[in-house]
DNA sequence: CTAGGGTTAG
């Protein structure tokens, strides 16, 4: 009688199950016993609920439950350990009396979830000194945070162990192996295992899929999902979800098409994940009007719709709508965490509101999520963006912990304003505080550089990239360095970078190239520049009129005459400007 | 215990 009343409800949703206990005391004057006991600490563990979990462990102290056995203590330990509260789970663990596996198990889980990888390995190593056997479920916790972690040392170590114990590798064990080697950026021996298995489930299936949408392979992942269905297994809905991240990875709309009509057509467009998956693909391929949809149809919105609804609007230039949605979100008696304020700040960002910003701040204050690192270097930009750079360095400089995401921000909003000697010395003192400059800082550092015309130090930074930094430069860093050079009128270096561009970006240096030999009258750089430029872009017109314009304010007539004669019988005519606002209004 | 989703710097 007693048990059933509370056991039922543990599965559906925790606080209901309190509530069900309450009504129980005070209503039928029932006491809970071990039992149920043991079913509200699942229910608190499975949602995180500390101060309910707490509450439990207080009352069966207060009653001093009699048999306060290992099953009880494993469900208080596990319930401690899933809310964060390592040093309780410990403290239990250590005063047991009789452990069964569950315990060590409750153990490990509290060091994963604390983020101690390495103490949960430790007990690992002193179960093995114990001679206690662990089961499946101790090494799919290990081998997962080992994923998480990119603990491939480990990750491996376990695969020994698992075949010198000669452990039969089930589909379960293969599959939770097959995660750990992806996310170590081992795909291939992932797919070594995955292959050596007969007959792959769904699951397995899926494992693989989503190793390949995380290493950045979407085509394979595509190719993998084809190979499920030729083996004849249905997609579930995680396929799906895989299959909504390979059309956003690929940008093959209609891949995304598709698998939404088949989401339709299975009559599971209802399925809460699925949709928000759906609005996010629609919203990356900026087809907002379709996102919106899906999401107004969602009966039951969690936390990732709006969020991901306040992303498509934000990064597609909706501010104020993203502004409006974040707005309707209290009253779904629903908390925005830290990714749906990250979302909201860019918004901010785009509509330059520094009163907005200062909400936000506020709001973060409030929520107590004044130490998370990735809401505040998004705060940071976003003072940036509103234009109170103040703001913005005086945040930086509270920020206690900083990444090296804080200091790549606070260069570039220095970038931003123009500020080019004060991002130098900000960069020198990343480099005294011991942080790693990445190709990020560097384009955010050169960039400043070329607006504000410090050629010497441009250069000099560039140069120490791949000297100093093993950072080697990229396409946007040749750009700046380019960039950097032309605009102070030293063609010569400017050209000489232009080589290590690919075709495309090289057509558009070599233009800007030419301009700016115009802007200096430097003829013989000009020559070289058109050259090149006319073979790889024989049709642009732009570019003989350029450069007969070039020869001709600098008197070479006859040259500029030959370039208009080339002009003629290529029979390029200039192609009439246009404008957006007045074929706008003809429509 | 094993499958995934919204996210910071240019």
């Amino acid at each position: 009688m007693v048990t059933g009343y509370a056991a039922a409800q543990v599965s559906d949703c925790c606080y209901e199950a309190f509530e069900v206990v309450k009504l129980m005391r005070y209503e039928d004057g029932l006491e809970p016993n071990r039992v149920t006991l043991v079913s509200l600490l699942q229910a608190a563990a499975n949602v995180g609920a500390y101060k309910e979990g707490r509450a439990v462990h207080g009352y069966a102290v207060r009653r001093s439950i009699d048999s306060f056995d290992e099953i009880l203590e494993t469900s208080l330990m596990d319930m401690y350990s899933k809310c964060g509260d390592l040093r309780m789970s410990k403290l239990i663990f250590d005063r047991m009396s009789k452990r069964c596996i569950g315990s060590w198990n409750a153990l490990i889980a509290a060091h994963v979830q604390i983020g101690q990888p390495l103490g949960a390995f430790e007990i690992f190593q002193r179960m093995l000194q114990e001679d206690i056997l662990p089961d499946m479920i101790t090494l799919a916790n290990l081998l997962s945070s080992c994923g998480d972690l990119k603990f491939l040392r480990q990750g491996k170590s376990i695969h020994g162990y698992l075949i010198r114990r000669q452990v039969q590798l089930d589909l379960v064990a293969t599959t939770a192996l097959i995660e750990m080697y992806c996310k170590c950026n081992r795909t291939n021996q992932g797919r070594i295992l995955f292959d050596e298995i007969e007959a792959q489930d769904v699951i397995m299936f899926n494992v693989m899929v989503s190793g390949y949408l995380q290493a950045g392979f979407p085509d394979k992942a595509l190719k993998t999902v084809c190979q499920m269905i030729e083996a004849g297994r249905k997609p579930n809905p995680a396929t799906i979800l895989n299959l909504l991240s390979v059309a956003a990875d690929l940008r093959e709309i209609r891949i995304g098409k598709k698998v939404h009509a088949y989401v339709v057509r299975q009559g599971i467009g209802s399925n809460v994940d699925i949709a928000n998956q759906l609005i996010s693909m629609y919203g990356k391929f900026g087809r907002i009007e379709m996102a919106r949809q899906i999401f107004n149809r969602i009966t039951r919105k969690d936390l990732f719709s709006w969020t991901s609804m306040i992303t498509s609007y934000a990064q597609h230039g909706y501010a104020s709508d993203a502004l409006m949605v974040f707005r309707l979100i209290h009253e779904e008696r629903l908390q925005p965490d830290l990714v749906t304020l990250v979302s909201l700040l860019q918004a901010i960002s785009s509509l330059g509101c520094l009163t907005l910003a200062k909400e936000v701040h506020g709001h973060i204050y409030r929520n107590r999520l004044e130490k998370e690192i990735l809401i505040l270097n998004s705060l940071l930009t976003t003072y940036a963006k509103c234009g109170s750079l103040g703001m913005a360095e005086c945040l930086f400089k509270s920020i206690v912990k900083k990444s090296q995401i804080s200091w790549n921000a606070m260069i570039s909003a220095f970038g931003m304003h123009g500020k080019c000697l004060e991002a130098i010395d900000l960069f020198n003192q990343m480099l005294k505080e011991g942080f790693q400059p990445d190709d990020i800082t560097f384009t955010s550092i050169l960039s400043a550089c070329s607006h504000g015309g410090y050629v010497e130090e441009g250069w000099r930074i560039f140069q120490s990239m791949a000297e100093k930094h093993s950072v080697t430069p990229n396409t946007e860093h040749y750009s700046c360095a380019i960039d950097l050079f032309s605009r102070s009128g030293r063609l010569e270096e400017a050209y000489s970078l232009v080589q290590h561009l690919p075709p495309r970006e090289r057509i558009s240096a070599l233009d800007a190239l030419l301009s700016s030999c115009r802007v200096y009258g430097n003829v013989e750089v000009a020559d070289i520049v058109g050259k090149e430029l006319l073979d790889l872009d024989p049709d642009n017109s732009g570019t003989y009129i350029l450069l007969a314009n070039i020869y001709s304010e600098a008197g070479k007539w006859d040259a500029a005459a030959r370039i208009r004669e080339i002009a003629k019988t290529k029979s390029l005519a200039r192609q009439p400007g246009y404008s957006m606002i007045e074929s706008a209004s003809v429509q």
